[in-house]
DNA sequence: TTATATTTTTACTATTAGTTTAAATAGTAG
DNA sequence: CTACTATTTAAACTAATAGTAAAAATATAA
C-alpha cells in the first residue's frame, strides 16, 4: 500500500528535483550549493538530507525523471505504426518539445561521467545507448524500406542527437520562434539529410 | 622588441593553457583545482599565479586561444573564391578539425554565462556571434546564387554547429572512423539540407 | 664573484560547502 | 490531553580550496 505519507513524500521530492533542477541549470552542478537548493524552496539544507541521501543523489534522480520521460515518449514513436518518415519526425519533434519543456532538466545531463561513478553512472549511460538504439532502429527500418537513402545510421544519430541538444543552448522562451516553429524547422531539415528524393 | 623573456614567458603560458585545458575539460571547471592544473606540469600552484591571476583568468586564456584560431579558419573560408557549397563544406569540415585535435580546448567552452561575468563575458559571447555570422554569410549567399533552398539561415546555423559540437562528447581516438570520415560523412549529410537537387 | 632580477616553493589565511547530529517543532492517533 | 512519530531546523564538524605573501632558489648580468 501506499500510503498517504508515502505519497507525501514522493511529491515533496519531486518538488525538490524540480526545483533543484533550474538552479542546478543556471549554475552548474559544482557551482549550486545545498543552500541555494534549499532557500529557493523556502528551507534549510539540513531538510534535504531527509529526502536525498546527497547532493549525487538529486542530480542523479534528476537523470531518472527525464530518462524515464524521454524513453516513454521514443517507444511510443518507435511501436506505432507510422511509416519510417513520420516516426523520424516524431521522434526529432517529440524530443526538442521535451527537451524544451524541459530545459532545466536536460541541462543537467551533460557530461555524466564528471558527476557520477560506478553504479549510477552505469545506469546513466544504459538508458542513453538505449535512447540511441531507437533513433537507430527508425533510420535502419527506413532505410530497409528504401524510403531513405543508404547512410551510416550512427553518423546521422550522432548529426541528428547533436542538434537537437543543442536548442537549450540558445532557446529563449521570449524568442522570434514558438516551440512548434522550432521543432517543425529542425524536423523538416534534417529529414532532408536521409529522406529519399524521387 | 618582443624580449627574450617575454617570449618565454608567452610560451610558458601557452604551455600551461593546454595542460590545464586538459584538465579542465576531464574534472570540469568548478571540479578542477589550481593544485591540480599545476601538478600535472610538475609545478605548484603558488607558480600558477605567477602567470594568471587566477583560476577564471586560465579558462578565459583557453578559450580566447581557441577563439582566434577558429576565427582564423572561417574567415579564411568565406573570403576564399569558392562557390557557396565548397564554402560550407569546408567551414564544416575546417570546424571538425580544429574541434577534435583541439578537443580539450573545445569541451571547457561550454556555458560562458555560468563561469564569466561583464567584459570577459562580453569578448567571448560577441566572438561567438561573430563566428556564427560568418556561417549565416555562407548560407545567405548560397540562398542568393540559387544554389540552396530557401531556408531559415539561423535555423540551419543552429542544426549545424549543434550537431558539429556534439562531435567532442562522442569522439574516441580509437573509434572506428578517422578524424576525416567524420569530417567528411558530416559535411555530406549536412549539406544535403540546404544544397538545391537538379 | 657579486649584485640584481626573475621564478618557484612553502606556509598560511580565510572562506566555503557537504554532511551529520541533536534538539525543536508540528502532526496524529488513542 | 497525551504519547508517539514525522519533519524541520540550527549548529557544529570536517575537509577542501582559492588566493596571498614572503622566503628560497635560480638565472642573469655587471
Amino acid at each position: 500500500m501506499a500510503s498517504f505519507r508515502e505519497q507525501k513524500i514522493a511529491k515533496k521530492k519531486q518538488e525538490i528535483l524540480r526545483s533543484a533542477a533550474a538552479v542546478l541549470a543556471e549554475k552548474g552542478y559544482h557551482g549550486t550549493t545545498m543552500e541555494e537548493i534549499a532557500a529557493q524552496l523556502l528551507m534549510t539544507k539540513g531538510s534535504m538530507y531527509y529526502y536525498f541521501k546527497n547532493k549525487d543523489d538529486i542530480l542523479y534522480h534528476c537523470h531518472q525523471m527525464i530518462m524515464e520521460l524521454s524513453l516513454e515518449k521514443i517507444e511510443e514513436v518507435v511501436n506505432s505504426d507510422d511509416n519510417p518518415i513520420e516516426k523520424l519526425e516524431s521522434a526529432i519533434k517529440a524530443h526538442i518539445l521535451l527537451s524544451i519543456s524541459e530545459k532545466s532538466m536536460f541541462m543537467i545531463m551533460d557530461r555524466p561521467y564528471q558527476k557520477f561513478t560506478d553504479e549510477q553512472l552505469k545506469e546513466v549511460l544504459d538508458a542513453r545507448r538505449n535512447y540511441a538504439h531507437y533513433f537507430d532502429k527508425i533510420i535502419k527500418e527506413g532505410m530497409e524500406k528504401q524510403v531513405f537513402e543508404n547512410v551510416d545510421p550512427k553518423m546521422v544519430r550522432m548529426i541528428i542527437l547533436g542538434a537537437i541538444n543543442y536548442i537549450q543552448q540558445w532557446y529563449n522562451q521570449n524568442g522570434p520562434n514558438t516551440d512548434e516553429e522550432i521543432a517543425d524547422s529542425y524536423a523538416t531539415n534534417l529529414l532532408k539529410m536521409v529522406v529519399k528524393k524521387k
